[in-house]
DNA sequence: TAGACGTGGTC
DNA sequence: TGACCAAGTCT
């Protein structure tokens, strides 16, 4: 009895010290030889720039490469380096952003950018506790800055690692649990190739990206299928588990597009609201009725709808927006406009951020 | 800390 | 077609 309990703590320990390291160490190799021959070629890529790998994943932060990649290309172009991002106003830089979606990552860059001329002589700081201090850079971007910029042994861990993580080890702990982010984190880092950290983290990303994707994942052409415990037990379609607790309001938005010859009027959007610091027209938030903005203009949205142009539903993560436009042309707005408004000549239009549906609003009449 | 924050692609 | 997702972060 005896040696049968002492030769049960000598294997496990044997699985713990030899063959675990040993199991780690041909996943760290696999990955990295599929990464070195399959990665796709991208800009950012192959160059240790901090700027640009910040720059890149900003940009990519819940946004798919083939949607990113115009935008890194215009801000590399406009900006070259963090000091001319700096420079920028915040409306030359959301007018890049227009489009992208989450302003609040341009804005953000913004403020870093200025952050790293003021306090850090125009150049990254090195360590993710550092990075993370830059406005917009939490964990993944920092350890990405860190590990593929400046070689720094941090895991990475985004949407496409916690997938890898969740299938390869069978995990079944909800990836956006409580305490979740701790769980993975720790895995990551027992994974991750300390020597070759950038290559490794960015390999793990593609992986997910190319093989271990979502739906339909191509298991036959993974590099470490041998070792994965829910292509084993046929569990990929259910790994990772994710916790859905998504509630969408719907909102009811009217539009005034009121202008004369040569202007229209717009609006700056606030903070504690979608968009902010985009502008768009005069709105209206409510179901019906006299409209309330421009008591003296005594609109009535019931007969403003005999002027309206246009219906629509734009949809975004947390809400759907019902959408009316409605044509309100005066002889000079100046005069019966008052309130926090701008009067915009046409002919400038191009240079104000605009939310998607305005943007497409303006385009339809040819105004853009 | 759970919820807010955009847009476009996929099945 | 609606639900899910895509290199997350902030408050």
């Amino acid at each position: 009895m005896q040696i049968y309990i002492i030769n049960l703590y000598i294997n496990s320990l044997f699985l713990l010290i030899v063959l675990k390291p040993l199991i780690i160490k041909n996943i760290q190799t696999e990955i990295l030889r599929w990464f070195r021959a399959e990665k796709r070629d991208f800009l950012w890529r192959g160059q240790k720039d901090a700027y640009k790998i910040w720059l890149s994943e900003i940009i990519l932060q819940q946004t798919r490469v083939a949607q990113g990649m115009p935008y890194y290309l215009k801000f590399i172009s406009a900006f070259p380096d963090v000091e001319a991002l700096a420079k920028a106003s915040e409306q030359e830089v959301l007018k890049l952003w227009q489009g992208l979606g989450y302003y609040s990552r341009a804005r953000n860059l913004h403020t870093a950018a200025k952050d790293i001329v003021e306090n850090y002589n125009a150049s990254f700081p090195e360590e993710f506790e550092e990075l993370k201090k830059l406005k917009g850079v939490g964990n993944y971007t920092a350890a990405a800055i860190a590990s593929i910029s400046y070689n720094k042994p941090v895991a990475v861990l985004d949407g496409n690692v916690y997938r890898v993580l969740s299938r390869l080890y069978e995990d079944e702990i909800p990836i956006n649990e409580n305490g979740a982010e701790k769980h993975y984190s720790i895995l990551a880092n027992s994974l991750l190739d300390k020597k070759n950290p950038g290559d490794f983290n960015e390999a793990m990303m593609e992986l997910g990206a190319m093989i271990c994707t979502p739906q339909n994942p191509k298991c036959e052409e993974c590099p470490i299928n041998r070792f994965c415990k829910a292509k084993e037990n046929n569990l990929t379609e259910i790994l990772p588990i994710k916790l859905k607790k998504l509630k969408v309001r719907t909102r009811y938005l009217h539009y005034l597009f009121i202008h004369d010859a040569k202007n229209l009027i717009l609006k700056k959007r606030e903070a504690g609201d979608i968009w902010q610091g985009l502008y768009d027209f005069p709105l209206e938030e409510n179901e019906g009725g006299k409209v309330k903005i421009f008591q003296s203009l005594d609109l009535d949205l019931t007969t403003l709808k005999k002027n309206n142009l246009k219906k629509i539903t734009h949809k975004l993560t947390h809400q759907t927006l019902e959408i009316s436009f409605y044509k309100i042309e005066l002889k000079s707005i100046r005069e019966q406009i008052k309130g926090d408004y701008i009067f915009v000549p046409f002919t400038k239009l191009k240079d104000y951020p605009l939310p998607k549906p305005i943007e497409n609003f303006l385009k339809d009449f040819a105004v853009l």
